[in-house]
RNA sequence: GGCGAAGUGGCCGAGUGGUUAGGCAGAGGUCUGCAAAACCUUCUACAGCGGUUCGAAUCCGCUCUUCGCCUCCA
């Protein structure tokens, strides 16, 4: 079976074959950073990093660039709104490239701990001034747009495909039911600001040739997408909520100066909702990561939203996470037994586990269906290894490999040490197994001198640091619980 | 009003014509000094009403409900 992907263009899951064979493009929709991220950027962004871990996995060197976006966008109306990061700066005290600069830095400490690998290029918008100011020019010079007191316009009338992606074609019909367009000076109501110029006291503005201004906001997108990727791109991702207006503008404007198709297959993720809400900042309804991950490990936040196809809602809830914790836990204790295992004699045949977890990747990345296979491979290891036979050396590698590839490189679930201290512990950790050993000697002891109570003792105190110890068959194991 | 998505068991969440999704929670059992972990067994489903079909959660129609977009938004 080979990849397919469900094109929001085309309403349908379409073959995968990228333009230049072996080589995919993707751009995918940066955050506005003005506050820290929340749950929402969290599904996104880590849907796009297993799309970009599977394509690469199945063999495409992939270019994969997300930007950040460094100029706010307007607030409220296009003519009286202000600038979200002029805004907060204010708010702070401080200057718009600081706030910027700020939340910029705290989108990527967010996305580490969600082990979301970084994309190859992050151009930011406010770098890429000339070429959007280029990207304008080539519009007037082909009729595409207008300019009107230092204000530049897209024609939406001069682009025949406009609202092609949204399905709103009809702009005549649009026109009635919506708010009332004040503006005058454009000449249809559906066109879209390219330029604008500089209100008294706008914060962020730069020289054009129209006027002392700022671009429009869907403008970035083009300009940066175009410069690294090519005029034709294979993927172009963002949330539903910019299907309208931003791609179907990114579309016009781009295959306007173009005349090629801009993006081949477009994927969108859905929202994340809270009691069946969409989640936005504006709603002041937003799970900031960064209180999240004060409680619960990022990893189960990352499972969380795998275990829900990116095209779905994503329901939060802390019952939900809590069922994640839970969930993860398990995937993490089939690996330690895997590891720990003294070798067998049977076989454990991997392979239709591999193939159900390959069929489900390339069903346009169905991770929840992914994440099942990982839970039905664990159940059928665990079985094999409560038998006596156990399972055979080769086949104890292979599943661990299986897991390891599936879990830990593709998913990126199962990335936490075998005993929770990550690589910058090493020392304290080393050390700790070796206080564990003795203590679980201790125990033991204990336990064979029939002093369950010291033996009790030891095991709850421990569990009261957060250490559970599992006495198996096979002898005493201990594990660090998620979240501690 | 226009465009679009969706309603699955206690909760989360896959599945598009016939075959167990999966996780969490619940019940019983095996194991254990007791637990935990693990394993086995097991209970709660496909919004409603029609229709197509040998057969529908899955296709069609209607009804009800929810959500997203039409203003910045992942």
């Amino acid at each position: 079976m080979s990849l397919f992907i469900y094109n929001s263009l085309k309403r349908a899951k379409e073959k995968f074959e990228p333009l230049h064979p072996g080589m995919v493009s993707i751009y995918v929709c940066g955050p506005t950073v003005y506050g820290h991220a929340h749950l929402g950027h969290a599904k996104s962004y880590v849907s796009f990093d297993v799309v970009v871990r599977w394509l690469r996995h199945s063999g495409y060197h992939v270019k994969y660039v997300q930007n950040i976006t460094d100029v706010g966008h307007l607030t409220d109306d296009a003519d009286e709104g202000e600038d979200k990061i002029s805004k907060q700066a204010r708010l702070e005290k401080t200057d718009p490239m600081e706030i910027s600069q700020f939340y910029t830095r705290s989108f990527y400490e967010d996305m580490d701990r969600l082990n979301v690998l970084r994309a190859n290029i992050a151009p930011a918008a406010t770098a890429h001034i000339p070429e959007q100011i280029a990207l304008v020019e080539r519009l007037l010079a082909t009729g595409h747009a207008y300019e009107v007191n230092g204000n530049v316009y897209f024609s939406v009338e001069s682009f025949p495909g406009y609202g092609k992606l949204s399905g709103r074609t009809d702009q005549e019909a649009l026109q009635s039911g919506i708010r009332v367009e004040m503006r005058s000076e454009k000449h249809h109501p559906s066109d879209f600001a390219l330029w604008k110029k500089a209100e008294e006291g706008h914060l962020m503005k730069w020289n054009s040739p129209w006027s002392i201004g700022y671009p429009g906001w869907h403008l970035e997108c083009s300009a940066m997408s175009m410069k690294y990727l090519g005029e034709t791109i294979d993927i172009h991702g963002g949330g539903m909520e910019n299907k309208f207006p931003h791609h179907d503008c990114e579309i016009a404007q781009s295959e306007s100066v173009t005349g090629k198709p801009y993006v081949r297959f477009w994927m969108h993720n859905n929202m994340v909702t809270v009691n069946g809400i969409k989640m936005g900042k504006s709603l002041k309804n937003s799970i900031n990561l960064k209180d999240l991950f004060k409680e619960t490990d990022p990893l189960v936040i990352r499972f969380f939203i795998l275990q829900s196809h990116y095209r779905s809602q994503l329901d939060y809830s802390e019952s939900a996470i809590k069922a994640s914790t839970t969930g993860l836990e398990k995937l993490h204790e089939t690996r330690r037994r895997l590891r720990n295992q003294k070798p067998g004699t049977a076989g454990f045949d991997v392979e239709p586990f591999l193939k159900r977890f390959t069929d489900a990747m390339d069903d346009d990345f169905n991770t929840p269906v992914a994440v099942a296979v990982l839970f039905d491979l664990s159940k059928a290891v665990n079985a094999a290894l409560d038998r006596s036979e156990g399972i055979s050396e080769e086949s104890r590698q292979q599943s661990e490999a299986f897991l390891h590839t599936a879990g830990t490189e593709i998913l990126g679930i199962l990335n936490k040490s075998e005993q929770a201290f990550d690589n910058n512990n090493l020392q304290i950790g080393k050390k700790i197994d070796g206080i564990m050993e003795i203590l679980l000697e201790m125990r033991t002891q204990a336990r064979n001198n029939k002093d369950f109570a010291l033996s009790d003792k030891i095991r709850d105190r421990l569990l009261g640091v957060g250490i559970e110890i599992k006495d198996t068959k096979d002898g005493v194991s201990w594990s660090t619980k998620s979240g501690t």
